[in-house]
DNA sequence: TCTGGGGTCCTAGGACCC
DNA sequence: TCTGGGGTCCTAGGACCC
């Protein structure tokens, strides 16, 4: 309690630069990432935030602009992204006792111990420098102590160049003299719609913010508003969570590469994700009881009648075999699919989750579980993980004309042995 | 023609109970 | 016509994050 210090490590351009780092023919070009089915740019290189292209965009609206500037484009390279996440990762966790994990591309460090020891400025400038030597990834460093003014440190080391990308807000002083600067819509937890109605109560920056009552912050707003105000003054609310908390939900859903309007194609596309998600369930070694299916048509398009189905079940017992859930998926699908119409996405989702042998068996209809269900599970996932093949069930269909379509995908340079970059 | 995927937390409102 | 007070649990929807 108290006297918390976090730091903020975030890399730059995340998925762009590891395109990038396999590419040194690409150092100054302008480099995007594209969604899955090459949908919408999320990530962006430098060159390319400087051509005022926007995070999130269609790539069809920017075809001139790619033309024009010989834009370099990516399908997203998952495998890629998070091998070298893993690598950067594991050099902040030689650097800090404690390491929150909070996305692919940013942790929290715990610096508490180590604040009074060590010149907080230095030690950002060291494990910068490492991260850069082992790794070639950039990272910006914000040092502040609350996790919020660690987010609004970083966020002024990537702003200015003259930190050197790392920034240490512990002074308060210091603290109102950037908050003065920041616009309230770039504080962490305050998103477009908030941002909007502080802007309408004469709430513009982020100082303004942590100068509201937080009380009537409160009342107007949320309790979760209230804490940005606290962690603002440097009040610190948000704790590092250096365990991961297991999931409470599991969801996987794609869009589909071209609209689909076969039945037997959908309930393949449902049948392979229920699988997945099945996957990652054991992954989390939990039971579900709760199976979820929707389906959907476009959104954009709005010629093509819509239709948007959804339907869940709770099953007698939890469970994590794949043969149970794809049971259960399938019986939802023929409930909720309806001919004639142009689908574009369909997906499953896991709720209610149990541990195993924690959960009390239904008196009356008993155990269903099938015989060495572990076992069978168990080879599965060995032998989809090994890399030596793949195994799965009939109902996912062989070649499904829904494959996500990845046309700009770059070589799996270090997680696949035939694909490792070549020095010459 | 073509617009991602996977999460969390909070709140309001309804159902139900005593 | 007028019709209490308090609690729990669940769900849907909204807001946010990367």
């Amino acid at each position: 309690m108290g006297h918390s210090v976090f730091a903020l490590v975030d890399c730059n351009n995340f998925y762009a630069s590891c395109e990038k780092l396999f590419r040194p023919d690409l150092r100054c070009k302008p480099v995007v990432v594209l969604s899955n089915n090459d949908g919408c740019v999320v990530a962006r290189s430098k060159e390319v935030k400087a051509l005022g292209i926007k995070m999130g965009v269609p790539i069809f609206q920017i075809r001139d602009e790619i033309e024009q500037h010989g834009i370099v484009c990516f399908s997203s390279n998952y495998a890629l992204y998070a091998d070298l996440s893993s690598r950067v990762m594991s050099i902040l966790e030689e650097e800090a006792p404690r390491v929150e994990i909070y996305s692919i591309d940013e942790a929290f460090m715990d610096l508490t111990g180590v604040a009074h020891t060590v010149d907080l400025l230095e030690f950002g400038r060291k494990v910068k420098a490492r991260v850069d030597q082992h790794v070639g990834i950039t990272v910006g460093i914000g040092i502040a102590p609350t996790k919020t003014l660690a987010k609004l440190a970083n966020h002024a080391a990537k702003k200015y160049p003259a930190t050197g990308q790392v920034v240490d807000l512990m002074s308060p002083a210091r603290q109102r003299r950037l908050m003065a600067l920041v616009d309230v819509g770039d504080v962490w937890g305050v998103g477009r719609r908030i941002t909007e109605k502080l802007k309408a109560r004469g709430i513009h920056t982020a100082l303004n913010l942590a100068d509201a009552d937080p009380k009537t912050i409160r009342r107007e707003f949320s309790v979760v508003l209230e804490r940005t105000v606290q962690e603002l003054n440097g009040i610190s609310c948000l704790e590092l969570e250096a365990l991961a908390p297991t999931k409470k939900q599991i969801v996987c859903s794609r869009s589909f590469g071209q609209r689909i309007t076969e039945r037997s194609e959908l309930r393949e596309a449902v049948a392979k994700y229920m699988s997945r998600a099945a996957e990652k369930l054991r992954g989390e070694k939990r039971l579900a009881r709760v199976v979820q299916v929707f389906v959907r048509t476009g959104v954009f398009n709005s010629s093509d009648p819509h239709y948007s189905g959804s339907l869940s079940v709770e099953l007698p017992n939890p469970t994590d075999d794949t043969r149970d859930l794809l049971e259960a998926a399938d019986v939802l699908f023929s409930r909720i699919y309806k001919a004639g119409y142009r689908y574009a996405k369909a997906g499953v989702m896991l709720t209610d989750f149990y541990e195993h042998g924690t959960y009390q068996h239904d008196l009356f209809r008993g155990s269903f579980e099938r015989k060495q269900s572990k076992e069978l599970m168990g080879v599965l996932d060995q032998i989809n993980h090994s890399g030596l093949g793949s195994v799965f069930f009939a109902s996912q269909g062989t070649s499904p004309q829904w494959a996500m379509k990845r046309e700009h995908l770059s070589p799996a340079y270090t997680t696949r042995w035939e694909e490792l970059p070549v020095v010459r």
